[in-house]
DNA sequence: TACATATAGTTCGAGGCGCGAATTTAGTGG
DNA sequence: CCACTAAATTCGCGCCTCGAACTATATGTA
């Protein structure tokens, strides 16, 4: 018998192509919902007798519901499709002092929240979060749970499905899935904080589907979700986006890291304070939001401050910018409330990186920071059920634009 | 009634299922062949009669061809099938001196070669080009070519299919596809010098097919190409990969791109020679590969150059590490004809900027730097003939296959 | 030589799927 | 009541993969 490395290539089979349209008409729905069977047909070009089967079947796995029925000048009124919202996701969002444990719908709508401590022990932290999640899951009996996604400020192995860097927290490498899969009988799915907020805007931020996006997350420290040709880059061991760490001068002041002169030592919300704290004695127990309130009351030193982050914010996304070139850059912080403070002051700095070409857009995330890492878990696990749109659809950049007429909602 | 811009999102039809499968068989005989239907079958997990049926429309659409007859213990000897090297694909490299334009098979084996100069006007340039691809078509009249592919030290922007950025060769914007591929009747592809080393590695490089690649040119400049998640990373503009022009120290010297202490400003082949320069008077005129033979002399000053820019390369190495942390990282450049001198400390810099796991492989590319870019090209071409999903994706952009025989003329 | 056995490759019917024409459903206006 | 319009469904066709049956071709053994 001779033996050969059998290196299964995914191979497409009778069901493929059902499987693709499934998820292009599933996402269709969501985006544009409510829509009727005929526009999905115009919007996807696919027949209308294909999508009247699809979301038969749809409905009948209970992703879609017939919703109303919509008016039209003329014909026969058209039956509106709607996601069903008593689909569900758990939700949890893990923070050094603080874990957020959700209810969400398909939608992103919270029906549901509250708060926990987050121990200093990961298994503890893990139990008391099972039972959180247990809970819920009876409070809401009329719900039909998907999955669990659960976003943390760390790094989460997809291949080894491990949790193997999360040093803000001070845990160590740890099996955090396990744990909590066995207790919800859910499937449960992790996501490095940053990476969450990628994906909120992919699937429940405006605009249309962007091919490179990054995402900028400052907070004490700054993290980066990189998304190219559609696809979240999570690189080995899922370690991708530590640009945080990048030193922006060599000789610059030690971090937290190691090394010396990170990016997130002169642009995090911890270095505004210490600019303030140069140049304003006595004034310890200062937090960020009282920085920014005192920017905004116009204390001079505050302003200086914020100005300084702002110019340290934009000079490492010139990194960002030169070596991926995204379409778009969204920031998630506090620092956004005073987005016309920094905005200005980023984007000229960003031009300075910028060879040819126009400039990425750059804009604060629609939602809260802790927001946008819950919807995001949300799109987590919803992308294993939906399929195949950000895989397949959002590979190719020549696209063609038709007009089409869609009727009234 | 409302009007909505629709971008036609890609569904699958009947015949998605086939062009996949075909795909995936193509690239497997590349990859494997000599092989066997049966072979072939167990490999890819489809039945045999399925690559049957597949494999006799690859022979007909002359992708492939029958082999020798293989030999086994016990029963029927089976057909091995090989890539047809009838196909042919014309390429062509620029560089700021000197193009080199070549016939390729696809194996990627050169069946003809010749070198001109590059001249200051691109027009002119692609005229000449043009020519000498029409010629090196006559001279092969046994071949079928199926497009062309050609790289060069600058950006494609894929969009607007123009070359929108080439500082080195001095040129404009300037549509360098449209004269060729009138020309020569082919369809032309072109691609930045670094991406085309990172399709050299994919296609023709050892081992499997990594997710998280980046490969690093180092010559006059420094380039980088960065495959994600199986995909070269674009960007806008095709832009992305410029890590090159971020600053190493904000206070270093200037750089050709307008700013200071650019990567490449302390890491290049001209920065080593500025070291050697700066230690030793009187040396004008000198090249990188000069240097390179004093150093293997035992040349003192020489040995101190390479090692700082040794060094400067790591360094920077460690950006890209942080930023992407890729699988493996490929260099490319002269200065690998000394990888024990250059390889151990890159790797001890690099190692610097691993925060947890592994850090990745690095290793020199297989090829030297011009032979890596003209295969490089071929893949390029060979990608939209062989791609499995992506093809099916891009034959909405209403590109016609250009099989061209060339008979005798 | 005859026959069992093993492996490669082909043929063919069944079932899944999208397509597109025809049909049914359900409204408006004259 | 009838013409008209548009949504949604039904149905036959062709493409595709699957898997069983079959053919082709080798080796080993009685």
């Amino acid at each position: 018998m001779r033996r050969i490395d059998f290196t299964n290539t995914h191979v497409a089979s009778s069901e493929t192509a059902r499987d693709i349209n499934r998820g292009v008409l599933l996402n269709l729905i969501r985006r544009r919902q409510p829509i009727s069977r005929a526009d999905l047909a115009r919007v996807s070009g696919l027949q209308r007798s294909t999508v009247s089967l699809i979301t038969e079947q749809l409905i009948k796995e209970k992703w879609v519901v017939n919703g109303p029925v919509g008016r039209l000048p003329r014909g026969r009124r058209p039956t509106f499709l709607r996601l069903n919202d008593r689909k569900a996701i758990i939700v949890a969002d893990l923070r050094p002092a603080q874990t957020t444990v959700a209810v969400a719908d398909v939608n992103g709508r919270f029906l549901s929240q509250e708060a926990m401590p987050t121990l200093a022990d990961a298994r503890e932290t893990a139990e008391e979060l099972a039972q959180r999640m247990r809970h819920l899951m009876t409070m809401h009996p009329g719900l039909i749970f998907q999955g669990v996604g659960i976003s943390l400020p760390g790094r989460f192995d997809q291949k080894t499905q491990r949790v193997v860097f999360a040093p803000n927290l001070k845990w160590p490498d740890f099996d955090l899935r396990g744990p909590i899969e066995k207790a919800t009988g859910l499937r449960v799915e992790l996501e490095n904080a940053a990476n969450a907020c990628v994906l909120a805007e992919v699937w429940f931020g405006p605009g249309e589907r962007m091919s490179d996006m990054v995402v900028v997350t400052v907070s004490e420290g700054i993290g980066t979700g990189l998304f190219t040709n559609g696809q979240l880059a999570r690189g080995l061991n899922g370690m991708a986006g530590e640009f945080g760490h990048i030193p922006l001068d060599p000789n610059g002041p030690n971090c937290t890291c190691g090394g010396r002169g990170c990016w997130e030592v002169y642009a995090s919300n911890r270095a505004a304070l210490r600019y303030y704290h140069e140049s304003s004695s006595g004034s310890e127990g200062l937090s960020f939001q009282d920085l920014l309130a005192l920017a905004e009351a116009g204390d001079e030193i505050a302003l200086r401050a914020l100005d300084k982050m702002a110019h340290a914010i934009g000079r490492g996304m010139r990194m960002v910018v030169a070596g991926l070139a995204p379409e778009e850059i969204v920031m998630v912080g506090e620092f956004t409330r005073q987005w016309p403070r920094f905005g200005p002051v980023i984007e000229t700095e960003i031009g300075k990186a910028i060879l040819v070409g126009k400039p990425p857009r750059v804009r604060p995330a629609a939602a809260e920071p802790s927001m946008a890492r819950l919807r995001g878990t949300v799109a987590l696990v919803l992308q294993k059920h939906f399929g195949s749109l950000l895989r397949a659809l959002q590979q190719n950049a020549s696209l063609q634009e038709h007009d089409v007429e869609v009727t009234m909602q």
